[in-house]
DNA sequence: GCCAACGTTGGC
DNA sequence: GCCAACGTTGGC
């Protein structure tokens, strides 16, 4: 069970909703909703189980930086945003028979003592071919290998 | 604030 | 089904 556990790295900008956010929510969880992209989308809808590591990585911030870790405690399930018409994610060709987005829960699980900046993990070989770091690459959820994650929870401790 | 890169939409 | 236009992401 532990060696199929996946890891993966999702975005957020912290003015929106940060690591310290999901670590001050009660329980530490809060539903992950909000995503729309399609890859994105298949990855919470199909591939995220419970138990999954979870890095989450701060954009669009000084420093740009992995926070902290969370893990999956519920799989991917319709998000209900898609359905509110005042939602700013709002989606009018979503319907609840056979919903569009998908959201997981998720909950912290370690704040990093350090987080690790994006400029730091770019002059690291061994994380170059992390998805973060190629270019081009917006996808705001995605799979992270056990190295990298490793690499960079041990960067950070 | 800029803009490269990418995803989505819609006309044809 | 092509592809130009448009919108968004997100680093710089």
């Amino acid at each position: 069970m532990f060696e199929s556990m996946a890891h993966w790295l999702v975005k957020t900008e912290p003015t929106v909703f940060s690591f310290d956010d999901l670590w001050n929510a009660p329980k530490r969880t809060s539903t992950w909703d909000g995503v729309r992209n399609f890859q994105a989308r298949n990855f919470l809808r199909d591939a995220m189980k419970v138990g999954d590591a979870v890095l989450v990585y701060h954009s669009s911030v000084e420093p740009m930086a992995i926070a902290g870790v969370a893990e999956v405690v519920r799989a991917g399930y319709p998000d209900p945003t898609q359905f509110d018409r005042k939602n700013h994610h709002y989606d009018p060709k979503a319907k609840p028979e056979t919903p569009t987005w998908f959201q997981v829960d998720l909950r912290a699980v370690k704040k990093l003592k350090r987080p690790v900046t994006l400029a730091e993990m770019k002059n690291v070989p061994e994380l170059s071919g992390m998805m973060l770091l190629q270019r081009g690459v917006r996808l705001s959820v995605q799979p992270v290998s056990p190295e990298h994650f490793r690499w960079i929870v041990a960067a950070g401790f």
